[in-house]
RNA sequence: GGGCCUGUAGCUCAGUCAGGUAGAGCGUCGGACUUUUAAUCCGAUGGUCGCGGGUUCGAACCCCGUCAGGCCCGCCA
C-alpha cells in the first residue's frame, strides 16, 4: 500500500469526516522543501478521498508570526520591524527595502512570498483552502481557545515544562501581546481579565491587549494546538523538527486536550536537501524555489519526487542528472499497466507490494486528481537531445513523427519541451547531457578503440568528405564506411563517437553533424586518423 | 546528557507494523536489432540485510546491546 493510503486508512478508523492541514511561515522565499509539506498533505487528502472519506485540505499561512531577524535579502530598514507580524509589515522591494507604496495598497511581507508559492501550487495541482493566520486572530477565530489557554495558564505551563523538559520564565503567559510599537518582543504581561491582557513593554509603556481582537498571538506551542481546535484538524504532516520527543507536537497533543479538542493524526516527514549542499537554507543561498523548479521540471515529475519516497526518507534533490533519471523513471512508470500486473497470481507478497507502491506513486503524481498518466513515448534524454539539435519546436515534432513516436504533440509534451529548453539554457543543465563536438582529437578516447575501429577512421573521413551534407547521407555514410572494410557498422559508430565526441557512444550523430561545418568535421577525422598512425 | 529517524545489491530504495526460500528499478556485462547506437528487446551479473548477543523449529523483521550518519530538546515551524 502506498504511504498516503496507509495514512488514509488510519484516518478511516477515526471517522468519516477529516480536515488535513499544513502550515508554513512566509518569512522568506519558499523552496522545494516547503513543497514536501504541502504535497504530503495533498496526497493524504487525495488518498482519503479515494477511500471514500469526506476530506478537506487546508493550508495555514502563518502571517501572525513575527519577523525574527533582518535576513540577508532585507535592507537595514527592516531592523525596525523585528518582532512585528509578517502580515502587518511592508514587503521588500527589489533592493530589499520596505515597499511603502504597495503596503498602503495592502500588499504585505507575507503576501510577497506567498503569492508566487500559490501560483506554483496551482500549477502542481494543489488547491487547498487558504487560512491567513493573522486574519484569523483579528476576526476572533482564536478567541474562545485563547481564553481557555489564559484561564488555564498553569496547566499549560506545567505541560510544556514537563514534556519539553525546559523551564519557562517566571512571567511567562500564554498570550504574546503586541507592544506600543506593534512588536511581540520584550513585552511583559502584568495582568489578565478576559478579554484584556495588561502589559508593560520595552519602551516603558503600559497598555492592554484584547485577545478577542487578536491584538497579539498565542506562543507557537499553543498557537498550533489552538489551530487544530478551531479549524477541526484531524491530520497534519509536519517536519521532523516538530516530531522529536519534547518537540511541539508532543506538547501540542496534550495542550489541545486542555483546550477541549483531540490531537490530529501526525505524520513526520524528512527534509529535502540539495545534493552535496546539505539542507536547504535561504541564507546559504542554496535554495531552489518551486517556481524555478517548475521552469525546468514538469509538475507531475516534481510530484513523483515526493510521492515515491516514504515521508521518513530524506530526499536528495538536484537539478542535474538525478532529474534526468527521475524523469525517465516517470516515463517508465507511466508506461506500465498496473491492473494486469496485479492480476498475476504468481506475484510474491513482496513483489505485489512493489507493484502497488509504484501504482500508488503514479496516482499521487498526477496533477489532475484521478487522471491516469499517459506515457509520452519520449524520454527526457531523447527530448534533451532533440531540443539541443533542433532549433525550432516544429523540427522536434517532425523528428518524433518521423520516428513514429507521436502523431501530434500533446499539450504536456509541448510544455515539456518548453521546460527542456529553459533547463538547457540554465546553469542547472548537466554537462554530461550537453552535446558537443570536439575541436581537437581526444587521445584517450582514441586509445580505447580496437584495431578494427581505428582502421575505419580513414575510410570514415573520406566517406564524410564525399557525402552530401545532410542528415540522411551522413547517416548512411557512417555505417557504410565500416562495411567498405568488411566490418560491422558498430566499428564505424565507435570510431565516429570516439573521434568526434570523445565518447564510446552517444546520440545520433547524423542530424547533429548536418548542423555543423563539413570541412571542420573532416579535418577533425583526418587529424584523428593521423594521430593513430 | 535525553529522545527520534536512518543503515538491505555498485546506486536509489521496497520488504520490518501482522517472523516463513533476500526483492525491484537503475547501473554493469553479454546478445539481438545490417543505419532512430544516450533508443528498443532479450539474457546474465550482483547482498556476512551496519555489527554483537538473545527469543524462536525458523529473524532483515521481535528483544537487549553496540557502531555510524542525520535531526530535535532555544519565544523555536
Amino acid at each position: 500500500m502506498h504511504w498516503a493510503d496507509v495514512a488514509a486508512k488510519a484516518l478511516s478508523h477515526k471517522g468519516d469526516k477529516h480536515i488535513v492541514s499544513t502550515g508554513i511561515t512566509p518569512s522568506g522565499e519558499f523552496h522545494i522543501g516547503h513543497l514536501r509539506e504541502i504535497l504530503t498533505g495533498d496526497m493524504i487528502a487525495r488518498a482519503a478521498r479515494n477511500a471514500g472519506l469526506d476530506v478537506e485540505f487546508v493550508f495555514v499561512v502563518d502571517t501572525a508570526d513575527p519577523l525574527r531577524k533582518v535576513y540577508e535579502f532585507l535592507g537595514p530598514e527592516y531592523e525596525q520591524f523585528i518582532g512585528h507580524q509578517l502580515g502587518s509589515i511592508p514587503a521588500p522591494d527589489a533592493d530589499g527595502n520596505p515597499d511603502w507604496k504597495r503596503f498602503e495598497e495592502g500588499w504585505t511581507y507575507g503576501d510577497h512570498f506567498l503569492k508566487p508559492f500559490l501560483e506554483a501550487l496551482e500549477q502542481i495541482g494543489v488547491r487547498p483552502r487558504i487560512i491567513d493566520n493573522l486574519e484569523s486572530y483579528q476576526s476572533g477565530k482564536f478567541d474562545a481557545l485563547a481564553k481557555i489557554a489564559c484561564d488555564r495558564a498553569d496547566e499549560i505551563r506545567e505541560a510544556i515544562e514537563r514534556i519539553s523538559g525546559r523551564e519557562l520564565a517566571e512571567d511567562w503567559f500564554p498570550w504574546s501581546p503586541l507592544d506600543s510599537k506593534g512588536s511581540l518582543d520584550g513585552v511583559k504581561v502584568t495582568g489578565y481579565e478576559y478579554p484584556l491582557v495588561h502589559w508593560h513593554d520595552s519602551h516603558g509603556v503600559d497598555g492592554t491587549s484584547d485577545i478577542s481582537k487578536g491584538e497579539g498571538k498565542l506562543p507557537w506551542r499553543i498557537d498550533w494546538p489552538a489551530k487544530w481546535g478551531w479549524i477541526g484538524v484531524t491530520c497534519e504532516p509536519f517536519g521532523k523538527d516538530h516530531g522529536a520527543a519534547g518537540g511541539s507536537y508532543a506538547t501540542g497533543r496534550e495542550i489541545v486536550q486542555i483546550l477541549g479538542h483531540e490531537a490530529p493524526h501526525p505524520l513526520t516527514y524528512e527534509w529535502i536537501s540539495l545534493k552535496g549542499q546539505g539542507a536547504m537554507s535561504s541564507s546559504a543561498g542554496n535554495t531552489i524555489g518551486p517556481i524555478e523548479a517548475l521552469e525546468l521540471v514538469p509538475p507531475e515529475i516534481l510530484r513523483l519526487l515526493v510521492a515515491k519516497s516514504k515521508p521518513n526518507k530524506a530526499i536528495e534533490f538536484d537539478t542535474g542528472m538525478s532529474l534526468v533519471n527521475l524523469a525517465d523513471e516517470y516515463e517508465r512508470l507511466a508506461a506500465r499497466d498496473y491492473t494486469s500486473e496485479l492480476a498475476n497470481e504468481e506475484l510474491s507478497r513482496r513483489q505485489r507490494v512493489q507493484v502497488e507502491d509504484a501504482a500508488g506513486a503514479m496516482r499521487m503524481a498526477a496533477v489532475e486528481e484521478g487522471k491516469v498518466a499517459q506515457a509520452t513515448a519520449v524520454t527526457f534524454r531523447h527530448l534533451a537531445l532533440l531540443a539541443q539539435t533542433k532549433t525550432t519546436d516544429d523540427a522536434v515534432w517532425d523528428s518524433l513523427r518521423h520516428a513514429g513516436a507521436i502523431e501530434q504533440p500533446t499539450q504536456s509534451l509541448i510544455d515539456r519541451l518548453t521546460r527542456m529548453r529553459a533547463w538547457i539554457d540554465s546553469k542547472h543543465f548537466p554537462l554530461e547531457m550537453k552535446i558537443s563536438i570536439l575541436d581537437a582529437p581526444n587521445h584517450s578516447a582514441l586509445a580505447e578503440l580496437n584495431d578494427d575501429e581505428r582502421s575505419v577512421l580513414n575510410s570514415l573521413a573520406k566517406a564524410l568528405e564525399d557525402c552530401e551534407w545532410n542528415a540522411t547521407s551522413i547517416g548512411a555514410a557512417i555505417p557504410q564506411s565500416a562495411k567498405n572494410m568488411e566490418l560491422s557498422p558498430k566499428a564505424g559508430y565507435r570510431a565516429a563517437y570516439a573521434a568526434l565526441m570523445g565518447k564510446e557512444r552517444g546520440p545520433r550523430l547524423a542530424p547533429i553533424l548536418a548542423e555543423m561545418d563539413q570541412k571542420k568535421i573532416v579535418e577533425l577525422l583526418n587529424a584523428c586518423a593521423e594521430h593513430i598512425n
